[in-house]
DNA sequence: TTGATTTATGTAGTTAACTACGTAGTTTTA
DNA sequence: TAAAACTACGTAGTTAACTACATAAATCAA
């Protein structure tokens, strides 16, 4: 059954975004349960850039991972309880936080390898297609560098 | 400057999507507000599909837009409250209720036209790149109804 | 024709991001 | 070198979707 809002094109398509990144984390969650792995797609940004780049910042963090600092805060409290990260203080600056993997956060970065290897490889056959979704991204981010949406209606 | 994220490949897509999503709709809302128009982008489903079909029930709606019903409800309130739609209780089957544009919601989608084809004018120019970012959705929700993302790892 | 099932709607609570604002430590400047 | 500005972190509250559950009306089946 074809839809109003599919059909409505190209005004609805950060409604389809949504619900395309809305789709794939769900099936990201099930699948990591499915393989035994206790982990929520929405840690993967923080576990895998401190997988990276061991020793960060809280701001450090949410820049690497382009979400505010009090939504990293809110991951961190989370994967601190789950013991997957530590922080200490910066002695350089107190201001600071340093966040660093646990030795069970690198343990489960380590089991989470085959999963993720997996995941890259039914991703890339699932947006692999004629318009390859990840490089529409990358194009479409670059266009709205150069000119945002803002932008670009106020100039017609 | 590039992220950990932008550079982790396809694992962060549905990241990727989010973030693309709330950028666009940011935006949409500043539009808007530029041109004048009380009008808020999540109402676009529901008033677009009204616009198409002057008469729906509750669910009628949730299934054209793609939401669960209690989201559509809760933005059928809003739009209510705005006095953009009506409903009334559907004399030949009790339990439904239907929805429709108001006098003012009507004038207001007029009012809306303009801006609605400057809107397709930029995210057209937007989107257009080497891979179509609206064919590159299209064409993934294709694949992930022949074999969804969760279908395609556990088959590995 | 009444009991069971299905359908339509509604409510309550959750989630995963956000903005706004506040405080403490560091750096710059007059 | 003290005041001003900036940076890092934290908290509170909001938003826009969701799931789970409840109820009432309609339909189906014995």
């Amino acid at each position: 059954m074809i839809n109003v809002i599919d059909e409505s094109g190209i005004l609805a398509i950060s409604t389809r975004l949504q619900r395309l990144a809305d789709q794939l984390r769900k099936d990201g969650q099930l699948i990591y349960k499915a393989n035994g792995i206790d982990f929520e797609p929405k840690w993967f940004p923080v576990i895998y850039t401190l997988y990276l780049k061991p020793v960060l910042s809280v701001v450090e963090i949410s820049m690497e991972i382009g979400y505010t600092h009090p939504s990293t805060i809110s991951l961190l409290k989370e994967l601190e309880k789950e013991k997957l990260i530590r922080s200490k203080k910066d002695k350089l600056d107190e201001r600071k936080r340093l966040i660093q993997l646990t030795e069970k956060g690198k343990t489960l970065v380590a089991e989470m390898q085959p999963v993720w290897q997996r995941m890259v490889v039914a991703l890339t056959a699932l947006t692999n297609t004629k318009n390859n979704l990840m490089k529409a991204i990358e194009e479409v981010e670059a266009q709205m560098k150069t000119l945002s949406f803002l932008e670009r209606e106020r100039q017609l």
